[in-house]
Formats: structure tokens, C-alpha cells, sequence
RNA sequence: GCGGGGGUGCCCGAGCCUGGCCAAAGGGGGCGGGUUGAGGUCCCGCUGGCGUAGGCCUGCGUGGGUUCAAAUCCCACCCCCCGCACCA
């Protein structure tokens, strides 16, 4: 077996140093072929690929090789994505030293490179984070290569080249003339200590805590007889009116300050955080939480007074570290205000023993928990003070069930109003009596950066969007999706109906990260799923602007444009007009660029013969984000003939039934698939364990058994080349009742295999062309001497069959058939060959001998029945070939859907049927209830194919004779059951 | 919560759109047999229950319904998975 593996390696080491030398995957536009462009989302080189990636590049590879077959002149690209933060993350981290980060990159760079001199070497250059992108991008190129993609090579790029820059650029400046960019307030993570916003990556932990920004609202108190507001943060402002007192913690440090022009108190770091969410923030002095216990304050809207009291479950980390308290509807309000009226020592430190002993809790709201929700919570879980656990859980149910059930009770303003439309209602009755603020809060709480640095919420007041939400622009989007795009699975098709319905302002930069910069602000990058929409376009043309020197006109044009130059922006956007769109002319394009008319030209052709997309295929997990912005963006930016045309999708993959992930160690990346598997067992695997919207599990077990399959295979096709070619021609007529059958099937294969190919169903493909052609050659060549077939026609039809078969399966497996391919004497490429064309099929054969495994199943059902073994078997072909006649016209009507009785009443028309209607009635009964096969089938040829297949027949059921006779005339009937024999149902007799 | 997709035999998984040839493809596992010095690989057969002739019964998340006929259509319920944004 392994044996095997290693011949196989060989192989493939060989074909594709030849493919990818001889260039022969890198078209040119050519007017007399209809072109196929393809591509996948270039993957994102920040490490290396994985089969996850695999996957999807392989079965975009099965398409292109297909269509290739098919006669088009297909283009596959690929290029690299490196916008954006994570590549500058880790360079940052590993400039720092990050044990981790050091010891991940390490290892991934030895699964290129072995010398550790050469290792630490490129470590140290990844402080750089230009080096990683490129390092990784050599290494996807090698790993593609490794797994024998058909891909175009010659027009990489990375999203970090100048030219690059220029062309998304150009899509900026046209999405703003359009009115796509807007500006305004955005809510971000972030680190102060770092000075940027923070992603998921850039979070300790971020791949496995669900980190988010939740609103506080802010209620101001203004305190007796003075200007400053004491400011309470709450998730439930609604409850204001069942307000008792206000909670602060003696032992924190809050402070006085002043807030846009106002005189706030809250706790110091809420002063802090607030800078950072667009506030004007100026300390005027700290204070500790005890100097305020026992002065008054008044509750807005209910303009009560109520004291300020000490708590100890404040934490002054959370929002404003002040809190109002509902000891109805709030279970740590109530629980301190319980802890605080037993506890008479802390009453009298602070000499509000009287006020606080009259507190009651106030109920204001009523739902399916009652009216005191929070007393009755706190007593049933026993919870013993205001630091239980418990409190949190108790906290989360009140919540929920109130939000969902409650309803104000008539002691408010709001009676009546459910408790999700009285928090608006509160919210818009504190605003307009200016008593309302917000704030922003990251929960959950302490989440740091993976450099150690607290993350807060951040308020961008100016953060650049494209805004989504015009309506005539989903309109064109939805048009594409629904009535010209193919979506391929078709389920997912509503996927992309919300998303599109669903995206309102996507931020489309950041102030951190590699990228372009926006050309009217270039304070900013575009972030990078808004830089990769439509740069499909770019790959039409990357290798000419390259040839002809444009690209560095490109490249000095753009720093002009970060430079603040109008003029240089006016020519990139002349340039890119008309290539793209046609606009403009070329005597003024080509003298803004000092260039030859006819390189413009040339290139402007390059784009108009490959666009637009053919097919776009890709991951499910880039519906909702990136395959939705490539719609939108090309129905914004071209018009619709170059639309998208087809989209195609596949699930993940998982290993061992479970995710694959950093932090499991799981991930298997291709780099290893050509020392531990192989690139024809990788893509078969692929291809034959999971359709496109399976999850495809790589089993270690399912692999070694797809892999003694491919054996399998190799060993027929060599038997194959071993017997040789044939000394002579056969027509399908001379052949040999099972070479007729052989050849038949591989000739419904071929269309067969076609039409699964069109349509996606790669699994049925190779389900189909490998492994069930693969189980007929090989019985054929088990039974061939056993039947007495001629070996010159066995030669015959066994180079009949090889030559159409590797073809069929070139795109799953090239390298193997490459190599039988030349080892049948062939000069071509089997990567670059045609499709085969369908020959010689009969229907018939292959019909009868379904019915014949039919009866096989049956003969083995009999002898089941008893213990003791047969010693011979008769079968009986057919009653008169007019029953079959019959049997087959009611076989059609059946298909076209008639009933029964239509049937019936159908051929009582006909006098030639009239006298025969009760046998036809019993015909019609045994099809519908499935005793007759529902097989067009003829007695002549049943009986050839049966008569033929006697020793056939007795080798499959373990050697017992078998004798197959004609039923109109048997010469041996014993029990008489010759006359049962039906069309596609012989009669059989066991004899014991 | 909002949006999308699912629940099939011991397990994985087709089929359901276009109802009947569906006891339900194909694997895997298990059992039996062959090959082998033994083991593995490989090959053949069996693998819901009953039945001494190709048959019958039960059956495709649960409960109803439509139909001559439902895994397939309709309704209700239960359960599971995925996405929710500035992140590639």
C-alpha cells in the first residue's frame, strides 16, 4: 500500500513539474474559443493553507479542468490577500517576542523549510509583516502546485502592489461619485494603550470567547441643592419608577468632572473610558465613594428624592460604578438593600439607620414572575448577601422573562406598555428632558489583548462607511441573484436574498493595517473585504499593465494620489474608466500615461474577452460577508453584461468529526499531503466522500480505504496496458454479448458523467465513473475466461474502455491518468485533452442485464428459504414477444402519467386490445405494484443476454449450474413453472 | 432575538423539488466464507422481523391531515447546526 503511495508521489512530482514548466495552464485570449473564466477568493496568506482550502481550490479545479475538456479556453487565477490587520498583528507580536506567536510561525515555516539556520533567518525577517505575506504567498503557490491545480500562475498579485492600490483606488472614487461613502459615529473595540481598534484576532482568547459591545444607558441625578449630577448606568432604564436609592462603593475612587460642559460624578475609570466615546472629559478631583453616602439626589421623571447608600457589589469597572436601585425588579439591589438593613454597624458609621430602615421595595411592573420578582428570586435560590453567585443567574431570568413578559403596572406614567416599549418610551422621555447619556461597555468584562492590554468601547465620531441601504442599488443586487446569477447548491440562494436585504453601513476602513489608502483621506486604509469585491476584473489585465511598464505608472501615480495630487487621481480613474468601462478615449488615456494607443487597447480587449465572472466558487462562510459585497459591488460599478454569472459553494471541512482548530492542533495543512497521502488520493477523497453542501470529514480510516481504491484502479489499468493493444477491430455487432455490455456502459458513462459535471454533482460523478465503472472492468476481467471471450476482443474492449475512461477522470485524478495516458504510447497531455464522445450504446443489453442481476437477487432470495443447497437452477426467459410489446407501451403510459383506469379505458378503444383487456388489466397491475420491473426490454435480446451469461450467472451464485431456457418451449419444466415467466421477470425453478 | 439550513436503518450518508419500480443507493462497522504459515490487505455472501419459492409485517424526529398510494405533499410540535458585521 504505501508502496504504492510512493510510486504514486512520484508521479505526481513528475507530471506537475511538467505542467507548470511548459506553462500549459496559462491561456490567451483567443476569439475563436468561447473562454470560461473561474475564479475562488484568494486566500488571505497569513499562514499556511490547510485542506479546508484544499477543498474549495480542488473542486474549482474539477470544474476548470472539465470545462477545459469541454473546449473552453479556461482561466483559473489566483493571487494574495494581505490587507488588513492580522499579518501586521503577528509581525507585531513577533517583533515583540511573543512566545507563542514565535513558536506557531516556527512551525509553520518548517513545513517548508528544514535547515534551522534558514528557519530563524526568515523568523526574524516575519518582524516584517510584508515578509510573512510573501513567504506564505510562495508557499500557497507550492502547496497549489503540489495538488496539481490547473491554475494560471503568470498573473499573481498580491492586494499590497502599487498597481493594485491604483485599480481599487479607482473603485473608491467610483463608489463616492456614486454616493456609496458616507461618514459618521461607530462603536469599536479598542485598545488605548495600543492607540488602534482591535479585532478578533488581536484579543486574547478571541477565537473562543464571544466578545461584544453592549449600550448602558445613563441617568442623570441631579443632587440637592447643588449642579452636579450623580450618574447611574443601566441595561433597563424602564425601571425608574420603582427607583429607591442609588448604590456606590464606599471603598472606590470616584471623581468629579466635568462631561460636555456638565458636572458629573462617576468613578474614575468611567472618566477614563468616557474620553475615548466622543465626551469631553476634565477631572476636577477625586473623591471616595463614602463621601457621598447619605446625601439625596432626585430621580428624573419621578422626581422623588432618594439617598445615596453604600453598596458592595458596584463595580466600579462597570459603566458610570454607580447604580439606582429597584429592589422590586433588581436581585442585587434587593439583596444589598437586605445586607445593608442588617447590618447595623455600617448603618451608624454612616448615620442613615433611619432612612434606610423605611426603604420598601417598589413593584412597577408585573409579569409571568409576578410583581416582586427580585424578592421572591433572591428568597427562593437562597441567596445569603449581595456578593452570592447566584445573583448573576438571578439577574439574567428577571431580565429575560420582564423583557418578554412584563407589563408597566398603572402606579406608572406607562401603564400598560410592555416592557420593551416602555424602555424606548423612558429613554425618550429622559432625553427630551435632557436627563439621558449613554455609554459603551465590552462584555464580557476584562478581555485584554493578546499583549496584555485592556480593550474598551471606543466611539469613532468620523469612521468612513459605504452605505448599503439604497434601495435601487439592492434592487439590481437582488435582480442579479434571482434572475440572472446560477447559485449552485440552490439552497443557498436565500441566504443571499437577507443578506442583501439585511446590510445597512459596512465601515470600509481602518486607521491600522496594510492596504490602499482612501484617495480623499489617506489618514485611512480600506479594510479588507471592502478592497476585494471586484478584483476579478484585475485579474484580466494584471499581465499586460505588468509587460507594458504601465503598472510603474501605476505605482508613481499612486504615491501622488497619497500625496494629495488631483491630478494624478484624474488619471488613474481616466484609466481605469476605460479599460473597464469603455469611457473616455484612448488617444487621451494613452498620452496621460505616455503610452503606446495599442497597449491601451490591448489591454482594454483582455478585459472584454474574459469578463465577466463565469464562475465564482468558494466556501459557505463567505455568503453573508464576501460573496454578498461582490455582488453588490459589481451591479455598482459595471453594467450588467458583465455581471457575475454563476456562483457555486462548498461546506467545511472537519477532521475526525471535529473542527479543525489552532487550539485542538488539528489542522492539516496541504504542505503535508504530498509526504503523507498524495495529491490524486487528496482529490479523490475530496471529491468522492462529501457533496458540495456536506461538511467533509477527513478520516484517517475513510482515506486509507479511498487510497487502497485508487490502487485498485491502478492495478486494472496496468492488467490493462499489460495485455496490450488488440490485433484487430471489432464491431460493436462481432463483440461478445458482455464486451457489448462493457462498452455500453462506458458510453452512458460519458454522457452520463457529463451531465453529473454540468451540474455540479461531483460526488455522483465519481461515484458513477470511478468506482462503478471501476467494479465493471474489473468483473469483466474476472469473468472473461470463464464466459470464453476471445483475449484479442478482450483486448479490444479493454483499450476501448481505458482510453475514454482516464479522460473521464483527469479531472479528479489527473496525475495518474496523465501517466497511463503516456503509457498508453500518447504524446499529448490528458490535462489538455477533450472530453470523450459518446459510441456504440445499447439500452437493451444494459436493460437486460439489470434484469438479470434482478433475478439473481430473486434466486438467491429462494435459496435462502432452505438450509440445504441447490443442485441445479433453471431460468425461463419470457412469455411471447407480444406480451412484451404490451408491457412496454404500458411501461410509457405509465411514464407520461396516466393511471390506471385511463389506461384502461385508453386501450378499450382499440379493437386489436378489446379481447385481451383482463390480461392487460393483470399486466398493468403487476407493473404498478412493482412485480414487473418497470425496464423497456425486448425477448429476443432477454433471452440472448440470459442464454450468454449462463456460466456468468452460475459464477455468481457460487457455482451451481444454471440453464436458461426459452419459455415458450422449455425442454425441462418439471413443476410447470415456465408459464409464469413475465417481461423483465423469467420464471425460475430451484431444483434441490 | 433576527436570518439561513437540517432531523433517514448500529454509524456516516443518498433519496425527498417532479408522491408509487423504496426495506429505502453507497460506504463503514458487525457476522459468515475464500485467499494466507498466522495477521493485515484483498475477494465473495449476509446484516429490521417473520416465512422451507422470488412473499408478508413493521419502518425514514413526534403527532395529525391530503391521497387508491407518502421518507417524499400540507399543518402543528420537539430537537440540532450555521451566520449576525467591520473580522479575514
Amino acid at each position: 500500500m504505501s508502496e504504492f503511495l510512493k510510486i504514486l508521489r512520484e508521479i505526481e512530482a513528475k507530471w506537475q513539474r511538467e505542467w507548470y514548466e511548459r506553462k500549459i495552464f496559462e491561456p490567451a485570449i483567443d476569439d475563436e474559443r468561447a473562454k470560461f473564466f473561474i475564479t475562488v477568493p484568494y486566500p488571505y496568506v497569513s499562514g499556511p493553507p490547510h485542506i479546508g482550502h484544499g477543498r474549495t481550490f480542488t473542486v474549482a479545479d474539477i470544474i476548470a479542468r472539465f470545462k477545459r475538456m469541454l473546449g473552453y479556453n479556461v482561466l483559473y487565477p489566483i493571487a494574495w490577500h494581505i490587507t488588513g490587520t492580522p499579518i501586521q498583528a503577528v509581525a507585531d507580536l513577533i517583533s515583540r517576542g511573543d512566545p507563542d506567536t514565535i513558536r506557531r510561525y516556527r512551525e509553520y515555516v518548517m513545513l517548508y523549510v528544514s535547515d534551522p539556520k534558514e528557519v530563524d533567518k526568515i523568523l526574524e525577517e516575519f518582524k516584517d509583516g510584508w515578509k510573512i505575506a510573501l513567504f506564505f504567498a510562495k508557499a500557497y503557490e507550492r502547496d497549489f502546485k503540489s495538488i496539481g491545480l490547473s491554475m494560471d500562475f503568470s498573473r499573481q498579485f498580491t492586494t499590497g502592489d502599487s498597481d493594485y492600490n491604483a485599480f481599487i483606488i479607482w473603485q473608491y472614487q467610483k463608489l463616492r461619485k456614486k454616493g456609496y461613502i458616507t461618514r459618521g459615529k461607530h462603536v469599536v473595540l479598542y485598545a488605548p494603550a495600543e492607540g488602534h481598534a482591535v479585532g478578533e484576532h488581536d484579543i486574547k482568547g478571541g477565537d473562543e470567547i464571544e466578545v461584544r459591545i453592549q449600550e448602558f444607558t445613563l441617568i442623570k441625578f441631579k443632587l440637592v441643592d447643588s449642579n452636579e449630577y450623580i450618574v447611574a448606568a443601566t441595561l433597563r432604564p424602564e425601571t425608574i419608577f420603582g427607583v429607591t436609592n442609588i448604590w456606590v462603593r464606599p471603598d472606590a475612587t470616584y471623581v468629579k468632572a466635568t462631561v460636555n460642559g456638565e458636572t458629573w460624578i462617576i468613578s474614575k475609570d468611567c472618566a477614563w473610558k468616557l474620553q475615548y466615546q466622543d465626551k469631553e472629559v476634565k477631572v476636577l478631583e477625586e473623591l471616595k465613594g463614602e463621601s457621598l453616602i447619605g446625601k439625596m439626589a432626585i430621580a428624573p421623571l419621578v422626581d422623588r428624592e432618594v439617598p445615596i447608600l453604600p453598596a458592595f457589589f458596584v463595580d466600579p469597572e462597570v459603566g458610570t460604578g454607580i447604580v439606582f436601585s429597584v429592589p422590586a425588579h433588581a436581585p442585587y439591589d434587593y439583596a444589598a438593600l437586605i445586607d445593608l438593613k442588617r447590618n447595623i454597624d455600617l448603618l451608624r458609621k454612616y448615620n442613615i439607620e433611619h432612612i434606610v430602615q423605611k426603604i420598601e421595595p417598589i413593584s412597577i411592573i408585573e409579569s409571568n414572575l409576578g410583581t416582586q420578582p427580585a424578592v421572591d428570586i433572591v428568597q427562593k435560590m437562597r441567596i445569603m448577601n449581595q456578593l452570592d453567585d447566584k445573583l448573576n443567574d438571578a439577574t439574567k431570568t428577571v431580565y429575560q422573562v420582564e423583557f418578554y413578559t412584563g407589563k408597566m403596572r398603572d402606579n406608572t406614567p406607562l401603564s400598560g406598555l410592555s416592557v420593551q416599549e416602555a424602555r424606548e418610551k423612558v429613554k425618550e422621555m429622559l432625553r427630551s428632558i435632557n436627563m439621558l447619556d449613554v455609554m459603551y461597555e465590552v462584555e464580557p468584562k476584562g478581555v485584554v489583548t493578546r499583549s496584555g492590554n485592556r480593550i474598551i468601547a471606543a466611539v469613532i465620531k468620523d469612521q468612513w462607511f459605504i452605505d448599503y441601504r439604497d434601495p435601487e442599488w439592492k434592487q439590481r443586487a437582488l435582480k442579479l441573484v434571482n434572475e440572472i446569477m446560477k447559485i449552485v447548491p440552490e439552497k443557498y440562494r436565500q441566504q443571499f436574498n437577507a443578506t442583501i436585504q439585511w446590510l445597512e453601513l459596512r465601515p470600509c476602513a481602518r486607521r491600522r493595517g496594510i492596504g490602499t489608502r482612501l484617495p480623499w483621506d489617506p489618514e485611512w486604509i480600506i479594510e479588507s473585504l471592502s478592497d476585494s469585491t471586484i478584483y476579478m476584473a484585475f485579474y484580466t489585465i494584471v499581465k499586460k499593465l505588468r509587460q507594458s511598464g504601465i503598472s510603474q505608472k501605476l505605482s508613481e501615480l499612486v504615491k501622488k494620489v497619497y500625496e494629495g495630487s488631483e491630478d494624478a487621481l484624474a488619471v488613474i480613474e481616466k484609466f481605469f474608466d476605460y479599460i473597464f468601462l469603455g469611457e473616455g478615449n484612448v488617444e487621451e488615456v494613452s498620452k496621460l500615461l505616455e503610452c503606446d494607443k495599442n497597449i491601451i487597447e490591448d489591454i482594454r480587449r483582455e478585459f472584454l474577452y474574459w469578463y465577466p465572472v463565469d464562475l465564482r466558487h468558494s466556501g459557505i462562510d463567505l455568503i453573508p460577508s464576501h460573496l454578498t459585497f461582490f455582488i453588490m459591488h459589481h451591479t455598482a460599478i459595471f453594467p450588467e453584461q458583465h455581471w457575475p454569472r454563476a456562483i457555486s459553494l462548498n461546506e467545511n471541512v472537519i477532521r475526525e468529526g471535529r473542527k479543525m482548530s489552532k487550539t485542538l492542533g488539528n489542522v492539516l495543512e496541504i504542505a503535508r499531503l504530498p509526504r503523507e497521502y498524495s495529491a490524486d488520493l487528496f482529490r479523490l477523497y475530496v471529491a468522492s466522500s462529501a457533496d458540495l453542501e456536506s461538511i467533509l470529514d477527513w478520516r484517517e480510516s475513510e482515506v486509507q480505504k479511498i487510497a487502497s481504491q485508487l490502487e485498485r484502479f491502478w492495478k486494472v489499468c496496468n492488467t490493462i496496458l499489460e495485455l496490450g493493444p488488440p490485433m484487430e477491430e471489432y464491431t460493436f455487432e462481432r463483440l461478445h454479448i458482455l464486451s457489448k455490455k462493457l462498452i455500453s456502459i462506458v458510453n452512458m458513462m460519458i454522457v452520463r458523467g457529463k451531465e453529473h459535471l454540468e451540474n455540479f454533482r461531483i460526488r455522483e460523478y465519481v461515484v458513477d465513473v470511478f468506482f462503478n465503472l471501476l467494479n465493471e472492468v474489473e468483473e469483466y476481467i474476472n469473468v472473461y475466461k470463464i464466459c470464453n471471450i476471445n483475449i484479442d476482443e478482450v483486448r479490444y474492449t479493454l483499450n476501448y474502455v481505458i482510453e475514454r475512461w482516464i479522460r473521464m477522470l483527469q479531472p479528479v485524478i489527473p496525475h495518474i491518468c496523465e501517466e497511463i495516458w503516456h503509457r498508453m504510447g500518447k504524446m499529448t497531455y490528458i490535462s489538455c485533452e477533450f472530453w470523450p464522445s459518446p459510441g456504440p450504446l445499447s439500452w437493451e443489453i444494459i436493460n437486460a442485464f439489470e434484469i438479470l442481476e434482478r433475478t439473481l437477487e430473486d434466486v438467491k432470495s429462494i435459496i435462502k428459504s432452505r438450509e440445504e443447497p441447490p443442485k441445479r437452477i433453471y431460468i425461463y426467459v419470457g412469455p411471447s414477444s407480444e406480451l412484451y410489446d404490451i408491457v412496454n407501451m404500458l411501461i410509457e403510459m405509465l411514464e407520461k402519467g396516466m393511471d390506471m383506469r385511463t389506461i384502461m379505458r385508453e386501450l378499450s378503444k382499440d379493437e386489436k386490445y378489446r379481447p385481451i383487456m383482463n390480461k392487460i388489466s393483470d399486466l398493468l397491475r403487476k407493473i404498478i405494484n412493482g412485480m414487473i420491473p418497470r425496464i423497456r426490454t425486448f425477448k429476443d435480446i432477454e433471452y440472448e443476454v440470459f442464454k450468454n451469461c449462463e456460466k456468468y450467472m452460475s459464477y455468481r451464485l457460487g457455482g451451481v449450474e444454471v440453464i436458461v431456457q426459452d419459455a415458450e418451449r422449455p425442454t425441462y419444466d418439471p413443476v410447470g413453472k415456465a408459464k409464469q415467466a413475465l417481461p423483465g421477470r423469467p420464471a425460475i425453478y430451484v431444483e434441490w
